[in-house]
DNA sequence: CTGTGTGCAAAGCTTTTGCACTACT
DNA sequence: AGTAGTGCAAAAGCTTTGCACACAG
């Protein structure tokens, strides 16, 4: 059976509703064009899924609507490279991977890595997130 | 005793012969405008910073200069935002807090956070670096 | 004279802003 | 009609590229 691309259109809706974000062509496009599957996108290539089927959402759009599902939660903002951010639909803590040589960026397990304890943070604030990158690169080929 | 030039131009000189890189005049200058003292600078910082005494350096040089510095190991990368990188004169290793509201950085010593052990690198790959944020944020005043 | 390395103007990105428009009250 | 929220073209800002120049062999 193929993709049900109705059902996701209602979960889609579903997520935004539950966040307080109003679901609005534009945006529901958007959320069916990222969660299809757990995946790591940039703006870029939301603005390709979303206008391979007919161009009907803006680059400023695009980009404004992942900021504000970041902001809501619904995915999670990977930074990794100056000019290069990636949307990871995959919002439970966990960390990542970033081969530097490929530009790959993959999820790491919670508990595979223990972060025996937070250090004091400074006075009058409180942790927001907590974002562990591991940069990688490729072994060099033993010739 | 004001701050003393000629020394601080020699250290930088000497920094860079060590990693393998031609102090050319630019890079030089950039060199003494950063590692005066401990401090997370971003691109254009040093490029005011740089320029304050007379306009010498240009942008694009700026960027690459920082860029090479950072390939080579005498600066560290901090990506904390989009379009917000800082370069840490500071190389050993160590985390930082990002605060939200004020854009402020700061480190973190490393043995305050425990990194207990690191997960399992993805066939033929190594570890480059194990870059840790976390980003703060101020606690709104109680009324 | 040739080849390698360097610096920078300009080009090419990514991201943000400000305003027109919509959709409620 | 007034108000709050949304989408997008254009502006702004950041980073990279390609080429002219310098310098060493």
């Amino acid at each position: 059976m193929p993709e049900n691309f109705s059902s996701l259109r209602v979960e889609a809706v579903d997520m935004m509703r539950q966040k307080g974000i109003n679901p609005t062509r534009q945006r529901i496009e958007i959320a069916q064009a990222i969660f299809v599957k757990p995946q790591h996108v940039s703006a870029d290539q939301v603005l390709s899924l979303v206008n391979k089927r007919h161009h009907s959402v803006s680059k400023a759009t695009v980009y404004n609507t992942l900021g504000l599902f970041a902001r809501k939660g619904l995915v999670r903002e990977v930074i990794v490279d100056p000019s290069k951010v990636f949307y990871d639909t995959t919002t439970s803590p966990h960390h990542h991977f970033y081969n530097i040589d490929t530009g790959e960026l993959m999820d790491v397990e919670i508990d595979s890595l223990l972060l025996a304890e937070l250090p004091v943070l400074p006075e009058g604030t409180v942790a927001e997130a907590v974002d562990v990158v591991i940069k990688i690169r490729n072994l060099p080929a033993v010739n």
